[in-house]
DNA sequence: CATGAATGAGCCTTCATTCAT
DNA sequence: AATGAATGAAGGCTCATTCAT
């Protein structure tokens, strides 16, 4: 008697194609999902799906949330700030290229507000993400001194480098939550006062 | 029906104090314990445990964590902001009230600088957490604006002072967090470019 | 941040089954253990423990307690209830046919008694739970209207066969109670009233 | 020096009355919360302060919640049934005596539907309850017996009585619980056909 | 007698993580 | 490689009850 077992539906299994686009699309998946709901309302699942993949999926390619925060952070901030780093190198009066910096920097903090607050969660609760993060910051630095050498600017001490990526990186922060509109602040006029700081360092001795 | 017998006989019971006192014993733990743990790692039992109560006691005064963190930001870092605000409308040179100024800034940013993170954390995700972080910024804005009158310091627009704010602000986390130490960058010479824009700021017209 | 590191080996694991074998087993637990122990004492863990799972499985399949009362209201005493409406359906004396649909229904309270409690302490208080509770209500009130039309029984106002259908309940529930055994009563004696009754409620007119 | 501690305020302290009155004070709010709010959605706490004491009052007084729900449940009721009792006992034809002791009963249902709820809540799971809630029946069939001793009824058996009892405890309740109104069936007739088995049951022989 | 602050067991619920399929 | 059912620790919160005042 013919069983009709051959009738079964077999179930449609995925393929997805290979682990390193698996893991693109994961990472590109949590870089949108933190960013949107922030570290604590994130869970592994909801990256996942948010993916096209199932929860397991998720863990076969990073130990945990944290991982793939980091990795996300890395990834696509980075890749903004190597564009960033372009436009900055680039030629021009110490005004123009000040604009163009304080326009890029601004527009990354204000399309990765929720990241990047994500991140300082974790930052201040994790050492290792902590020293993840200070080489972001080192890299910053070493940019900024590579910048102001090109440009033959007048030698200064790198603190005065670093209070000035602290005041861009503050308040373009500030800027992206609303704080500014809130206190009733121009936008203008404080984007200006940043391009006034950013040209001074930039200017030639 | 729900267990009526759970009553358990317990050797030592917290003298009875009046809700006033209570309240203020858990804000003033829950203060320490953020500080020193962090948001996510503090939950209302471990907060009143630190008081020297039970979670029950710590229900009967705050509907959720978040109330207290408020209450706790409110309290210390309010009840230290006046101090600030006392010094810095002392008389002297502008060097000097800048020095004492950027000097209280700093200490307290070291001192709480947890509770500010934790306060960052909920303010990044909560919209009532950022009405009442709002309320404290002008504040500072307002008090900042009334030191330079008093000095007959020369007019500016608020938006200078607001990203002064937001530099000392960033600048004193990243001492407290030890980016600076980290980064190798001098405390001392960071510190006074500090004092520098503060001066600069207040110094009469 | 959250203990991420809470992972812990365990001996076994129940071997997965399909959603719908989960949630079925979830649901015969919970029918015996709220009619066991009541609507007070039983909580989802008991469930979920008592169908051989965690207590996270509950929660995949359902709300709360309440929801899955209903489900097993809905399931067990419903799938019951079709028995009964077969036998009544099927052929006989007046006589005959009444004594099994009180046989039956009795069987049923007695069977289900905590269960029905349990219910009804949900209905009581729970407007959600009520209207689930009124469509069943409706259903044997259809049930006896179209029993009595296919025996040609005289016809009677529905207020009629719902007394009938609340005496029934209530003397069964009394039964199922052992009110009737602590009054010093007869059971006999008083099955035969429910039986008269609902013999001259199916007499052909 | 005159230590000012006799200005002290004394707190004034409340002065209620006898332990009598109290009682009665608290027997009465508790009858009315648990008709009004259920069992489980009423505390101790709650009745205390309807009552105009606090929460520890409550204990001086009584066990717990079920014993002042059962204290409650016996005094009001019981008050109640006994006006009832007196009425059912005066003279005149079946018909108007059947016609009295259904309104009076349903009257019952409807104002006391909560306190009836929460008791059959406590009776379902508390042996001690039901032990309570069987004495109160027996009550009732003594009366019953009683009264069809007096009007000279022809003799039955105490089970008709018994189910006679279920069905008005029952078609009553669910007037109360609007049932009737839910399944769009009429009070009148429905409340007639209650009449018609009392009269029955009390014409004599 | 009256108070109400304090207690803490215990239920409810979530979610990071595992692993059999 | 992918799946997603299952797990259970842990935090959230309530409320019956006690007892120092």
């Amino acid at each position: 008697m013919p069983t009709p077992a051959s009738g079964k539906l077999r179930a449609e299994r995925r393929r997805r194609g290979t682990p390193e686009e698996t893991r693109d699309r994961l990472v590109a998946a949590a870089a949108e999902v933190f960013n949107r709901d922030g570290w604590a309302a994130t869970d592994a699942g909801r990256i996942a799906r948010a993916a096209g993949y199932a929860v397991g999926t998720f863990y076969k390619h990073f130990a945990d949330k944290q991982e793939i925060l980091l990795a996300a952070y890395e990834r696509w901030v980075d890749a903004e700030w190597r564009t960033v780093e372009r436009e900055m190198l680039s030629g021009g009066p110490p005004r123009e290229v000040a604009e163009r910096i304080v326009a890029f920097v601004l527009r990354l903090h204000v399309r990765w507000r929720g990241l990047r607050a994500a991140l300082a969660a974790v930052v201040a609760s994790d050492a290792h993400a902590r020293r993840f993060h200070r080489v972001q910051r080192r890299r910053q630095l070493a940019m900024m001194a590579d910048l102001r050498a090109r440009r033959r600017a007048r030698p200064r001490a790198e603190e005065e480098d670093a209070v000035l990526l602290f005041t861009l990186e503050r308040v373009c922060d500030a800027i992206a939550a609303g704080e500014l509109r809130d206190l009733a602040l121009e936008r203008e006029t404080t984007v200006r006062l940043l391009e006034d700081q950013v040209a001074r360092a930039i200017e030639p001795g």
